[in-house]
DNA sequence: CGCACCGTTATTGTATACAAACGCCGGGTC
DNA sequence: GACCCGGCGTTTGTATACAATAACGGTGCG
């Protein structure tokens, strides 16, 4: 997409994920036209495509806001999530080829390097991001792809991975490198249950973060 | 989402759908504006609409196709269906009342007056259509429900249930009611198997299709 | 005192005009 | 003869002006 679309969709898509814009914020379209210095139209653009990733909700086929999530809504995230990340594992097990296996074995030695010592979350996060990409990629379903693309909510994902202890961060790569010999093997059902089993982990962290933080917030 | 653009989205999905504008056919934004009778800025809504819902392709970011899917592009929309129509109709189990109940019943009773004697094809895809998205509704996941509205493609479906015999019309129907079964029980295992093996036989059944049109029109 | 209705205003939807990008075709040169 | 380069036309992207619609507040009546 070109300048002014895509310049207006990314401004407003890191003011969402930074929480700048917070969950339920109202999204006017000539206020962030001004401030992302493009004209209405990209900016309503990009609110479609917020809205098509369910960052943005509308009501009334008009009004846009950012999205709130309950908790049942990230449930729900997680369960399609694992079931669509497990069924991308299955397929990049038949699928894979040396070449990505190596990829991938680089990207979680780097989250090794980056959680050993001082852990260095963003270093975590960049890896950890680049190795699901990579498994989807070798699943090679674009449709696949369009779908988690829906689903794999950054600031879930951060708020979750931040609040890791050291032993949670092992072991998410533990269960990586358990995904790479699934992989290694060409076992496609071991792949699915081990990256089931890695989200519905992930899903219980989130939780319990979730649960701390409306207990110190109750707003 | 108000006249116009909900008017140029209607208008353009039917000629896809009807095949009035053939996969491949170039989608100009102009032209359609002008046979719609609407301007280009709620056509260019539409487009982005379509190609949300994978009606629409688009190449370098900006050019428009009607979309064209190959025989795997096919074999993956099944294999998705299938595993989350397979998770809503598990859902379903767990949340269904006697009234959701009642009237599934009533559609695939509807459903079998169809196909009995001359059949009515019509009916059987309206009532089918309905029997499905009752259990979406059920399983009560508004993420469910928005990704799988991506993935039924109704020209797909269609395609599949004009060419049926009528043996293949009653298996769907008997088939619809061991899901009914499974759900009056609350077997959420169950009504998953019946869901999944349900969309993979009507894959196999396009399959079929898809060959013997393309020995018959080899382009 | 509360509810309802109307007018005002804020916000989005639509149209049109203009700019930029891309592809295509033709001419020139190596 | 083939390839590259540049201008022209087509098509999309962007901006702005205007219309419609929905929210909000105030006022009047019950």
């Amino acid at each position: 997409m070109s300048k002014a679309s895509e310049r207006a969709y990314t401004l407003i898509r890191a003011r969402i994920l930074s929480g700048a814009l917070p969950p339920g914020a109202p999204l006017k379209e000539e206020e962030l036209a001004e401030s992302c210095g493009v004209s209405r139209t990209p900016v309503r653009d990009a609110l479609r495509r917020l809205e098509a990733e369910m960052h943005v909700e509308r009501i009334g086929g008009s009004r846009s806001f950012v999205a709130d999530w309950s908790m049942d809504d990230i449930d729900d995230m997680f369960t399609l999530r694992g079931m669509l990340e497990g069924h991308a594992a299955a397929r990049a097990a038949r699928r894979i080829d040396p070449a990505g296996l190596a990829a991938l074995a680089a990207h979680n030695q780097a989250i090794a390097a980056a959680i050993t010592g001082e852990p260095d979350l963003d270093a975590f996060l960049f890896h950890n991001r680049a190795f699901h990409a990579l498994i989807l990629e070798a699943a090679g379903s674009e449709r696949l792809t369009s779908m988690l693309s829906r689903l794999i909510q950054q600031p879930v994902i951060q708020r979750t991975a931040r609040h890791y202890d050291h032993a949670q961060l092992m072991r998410s790569h533990a269960e990586h490198d358990e995904l790479l010999a699934a992989l290694g093997k060409r076992d496609s059902e071991w792949a699915r249950a081990v990256m089931t089993g890695h989200i519905r982990r992930a899903f219980h962290a989130y939780a319990e973060t979730y649960e701390e933080q409306s207990a110190a917030r109750p707003d």
